[in-house]
DNA sequence: CGTGCAATTGGTTATTTGGCCAAGTGGCCA
DNA sequence: TGGCCACTTGGCCAAATAACCAATTGCACG
């Protein structure tokens, strides 16, 4: 495989992977409606705060969100407006298998 | 969180993850192109073949992909039509931070 | 100033992932 | 039917992931 390629692919694979767990989705979707502090995500999420911010730290090093400090407080926007085609894309995966995916998701 | 919520986001994360790794991603685009058997697949991939297999297993479970055995070749084509979105999604969130992001890949 | 909350970082652990090799399966044809 | 393809599966191991707890930092306010 050609250098250049991989390399692409390998930057695409890496915003997809920091998107991909229920957790940072959930993130993602809520930041996609308003700016949020730590806290409050953590309280949606019901994860030690920790585990949060980690998430969140993934998310900023993909590119997909910015955080902002303001007193004590660190509050996460998206960078990107537009991911609801990917989400679009992904129910579209959903549609043509959606039953076995709800079986085996239980 | 609301359980019916985390089921939803768990599957999409699954789907999401499926496709996140730079060989699947590659898979993917290859077969946006027209059907391909493993040893196509493998060539281009440069992997070993049983590695190409596993990579195909987990995007048939994710329901990207179908497969269809003829004679003692087995062909894959994308069971969805339009990933083109998400790829278009993913390139939103790289021309937000393009350089950060090649730099790091490297 | 010091206590207390918000958040991050470090440490530890269990689980998952991704790779290769080796062995097994199934079809085709000489 | 014997052997060679095209694949898949199982085993193994190193590395990455995700979770929690504990310790640390930074800010604010009494």
């Amino acid at each position: 495989m050609n250098k250049d390629r991989l390399i692409k692919l390998t930057i695409q694979a890496r915003v997809l992977k920091a998107v991909a767990h229920p957790s940072r989705l959930c993130i993602v979707e809520e930041l996609s409606k308003r700016e949020r502090c730590v806290c409050e995500l953590t309280e949606m999420i019901g994860a030690d705060m920790s585990t949060v911010s980690k998430h969140l730290t993934v998310l900023k090093q993909a590119g997909i969100v910015a955080d902002e400090k303001r007193g004590a407080m660190v509050f996460y926007r998206l960078r990107v407006p537009c991911l609801g085609k990917l989400f679009e894309s992904v129910e579209s995966v959903l549609e043509c298998s959606a039953r076995e995916l709800m079986e085996a998701a239980k």
